[in-house]
DNA sequence: CTCCATGATGGCAGTGACTGACATCAATCA
DNA sequence: TGATTGATGTCAGTCACTGCCATCATGGAG
């Protein structure tokens, strides 16, 4: 049997619904809290218990990201070296990314327009790569070595990721990424 | 002849100090704007005419850091590959930490513990890592060549600034960061 | 010399993000 | 039946940050 409760369901994402509706019609600061909160059919407050700042809002898919990240890398055979090891799990990472290049396009011409929002962007890719660094240390790489390799990963990524959005051929993020750690060796191999 | 104000001068570095005092005794969030303006001699509305924000205060050296990874990018011999033009300037950089090491180890220490405070200096690594890819752009190399090898240059210099912190042998940043290039090369190697 | 523009500052009233404390009340469970 | 739980509401408060206008030495134009 279904729980029904008291509360209409699914709060959070209405919360997250709202707020980009909002962020799309009337842009991003002159939308206040109260605003999405209203248009939630919440309070203020509420909204404060689901996401823990204005910003928050935005960044719902990063625990995601990070759950593929590392469930790939933990699957990488254990014989490959740390940047391969990398690549496997950032290319899966990439793949969640299909058919959404039109929805990750709009987010980030809202995110690249505000200092916040870029502030809080960068942070999510701070905390992937030291995810990653972690997750190679427990793989049994050693620093620096690991925390190098998590790095390049996450610019592999990172650069992929903006070139995707700009692809007039319109290639998949996967294989964007793929072909950037080959390019990442061509660059390193000039030391 | 020395132009005299009426004002006391350096209303700018006083702020600073004043911050700095009161971060170290009762700690970041505790202490007001309000606080490090009055311990300056200067009221409120002052301090958010020198300073975009509370955060501001801490980041006043970046400029200078990015001055010097240009004017030192911009140095290296034109035959250079783009990673070990990165590299130089990259080590120039460094070079401004001599002396500064228990100095950034007490920043550090506050920058890390509050999440604000880490999410501006993941916007100045930004900011750093794309005048370091336009530089490199000028200087002939094509995307997305110049944002690997600068996203790589910052990397390293990162990993390093966080080894340099912790070293127990006391090196230097640029000997440290140095090394970083090696060990990247050999982590790239691995692909 | 007088007057005016400049520029750093102060004062003040506001807005909006965020927090703490307490109340509410349907569902659930002992 | 009665206690507990958990998502929500209400309200007052703090503080970062902004706009607007006033102040007033300095320096230059006339």
């Amino acid at each position: 049997m279904v729980k029904m409760s008291r509360w209409s369901p699914n709060a959070r994402g209405r919360l997250e619904q709202a707020a980009y509706e909002l962020f799309l019609d009337k842009g991003y600061e002159p939308t206040t809290v109260a605003d999405i909160a209203k248009r939630a059919g919440l309070t203020e407050r509420t909204f404060f218990r689901h996401y823990a700042d204005k910003r928050e809002v935005f960044f719902g898919g990063a625990a995601a990201l990070q759950e593929e990240l590392l469930r790939a890398l933990d699957g990488a055979p254990p014989a490959f070296s740390a940047i391969e090891a990398v690549r496997i799990a950032v290319e899966a990472m990439s793949k969640l990314m299909h058919g959404r290049r039109a929805l990750s396009r709009e987010r980030q011409r809202i995110v690249a327009a505000h200092a916040d929002l870029r502030e809080r962007e960068l942070i999510k890719r701070a905390t992937l790569t030291a995810a990653l660094a972690g997750a190679l240390q427990r793989r049994g790489v050693r620093e620096p070595a690991a925390s190098l390799a998590a790095d390049m990963g996450m610019a592999v990524f990172h650069v992929g990721f903006g070139r995707w959005l700009e692809d007039p051929a319109g290639r998949e993020l996967v294989d964007v990424v793929h072909e950037g750690f080959d390019q990442l060796k061509a660059v390193a191999s000039g030391i």
